[in-house]
DNA sequence: TATGTAAGATAGTAATACTATCATTTAAGA
DNA sequence: TCTTAAATGATAGTATTACTATCTTACATA
């Protein structure tokens, strides 16, 4: 059985559906190795039309800009993630097992999804941590947001809180509590790999350890 | 009685000291007031020489791009916010008292340092929260960070980290923690004012909710 | 057959991110 | 006081970026 899972994004992020057409996915596809290999910074339009085999024009039809498109390639993993999170915990009663079920999923290292054909789900893990937060760390936030650009990442948050709250009705902060552990997940690994004094993880670079200090902190936070 | 503060920094920050004449003080005045204005994106050297009444080429004369120049401001920060830890938890024995003391600083709007003149540590904070992570989520992390760039957000973060191994010697990840506290200070800020629904901070947008979160974090983590 | 839509091809513009050169002012040392 | 070097100002120029516009061709559909 083959199953190909579709991922329905918020409208105001494209100007044409890339999803629908051989060109969009062209664009997705190689955007993701493209941001992954050079940086954001280094990403341009030209340069991912000569990657594609097509025309900067070709590409501004789809999309407004290069933020826009970094928007949806992130909310799009964010939307994929909490699909992974809900089928993962599904039936699951204990909030507790529930809650290490999601610390791992978001701490550990991604492999490509195969039913996402034109998505690379372990590049795109990797670009979630270095170019994540430039989506929303711009003075056009508040304007974004009213469009609902964060949605999947406030959805993610919201589906994490409700499990922390889960855990533990009396704890006062399950929504900062959550977008703690998110953003540690990544920003940790980021540090591992890159910045290592500022973490315990030195040698192994093993992404237990930060398995670990989440769950540490998560659970004797939650606990009180 | 007078005193000026004076910081030194990294020379492989600037190609000529910007603190060593009236020129070099204008452009990190009216950097910081740019880049706090219209976001890092949207600063050029071209805007700032014209703010100042000096062309783009005398700027390049200090800083060899706008990257380099936000890694100062940010490392100028980070160096004058440990003196201001240092200063503050002089004296204090207790080390719990000590990470009290620190969270507050972290997370308090900061008040502009009559001691440095050409600084403005209120907006430098602001540009610290919404850029702050811009100077090392780059392809180019590991050369900057062999420069020794991120030194002084390196002794600040350790710095924090001895005072929590000093709260209690068995808790594993100071380092980590310290770095998550930091960083959760300014991301749970900006979540706050810009997208209050991944934070438990409503209504009020008070520093105070955010540091009751960030001491009830630490130190439940800590106590185990 | 007519019609519309997507895509390819080409061109052009304003702004950005620099580098280079040369003249002038200023400051420091002999 | 004279000399010299360093800092600044003024101007110019280039490659790249971030777009916008237009025109044509391919192709699917009614």
């Amino acid at each position: 059985m083959e199953i190909e899972l579709q991922i329905k994004m918020n409208e105001k992020l494209f100007l044409r559906n890339p999803e629908q057409s051989e060109l969009g996915k062209k664009i997705i596809l190689h955007s993701i190795q493209l941001i992954h290999k050079n940086g954001f910074e280094a990403f341009t339009f030209r340069k991912l039309a000569e990657e594609i085999g097509t025309t900067e024009a070709g590409v501004y039809r789809y999309f407004e800009n290069k933020h826009r498109l970094l928007i949806y390639i992130v909310a799009w993993y964010w939307t994929w993630l909490e699909y992974q999170v809900t089928y993962q915990t599904n039936n699951i009663d204990d909030p507790v097992v529930k809650l290490k079920k999601v610390i791992k999923l978001l701490a550990t290292t991604v492999e490509d999804d195969i039913r996402t054909s034109y998505v690379d789900e372990s590049l795109l893990h990797q670009i979630i941590i270095t170019e994540g937060s430039k989506t929303y760390l711009t003075k056009r936030v508040s304007e974004d947001n009213k469009d609902k650009l964060f949605k999947p990442y406030k959805d993610l948050c919201g589906h994490i809180a409700n499990i922390i709250a889960e855990c533990n009705r009396e704890y006062r902060y399950p929504k900062s509590l959550a977008s703690t552990i998110i953003e540690m997940a990544h920003c940790q690994n980021f540090f591992m790999h890159n910045l290592p004094s500022l973490t315990d993880f030195g040698q192994g670079k093993d992404d237990n350890k930060i398995i670990a200090f989440l769950d540490d902190l998560a659970f004797k936070t939650i606990a009180g």
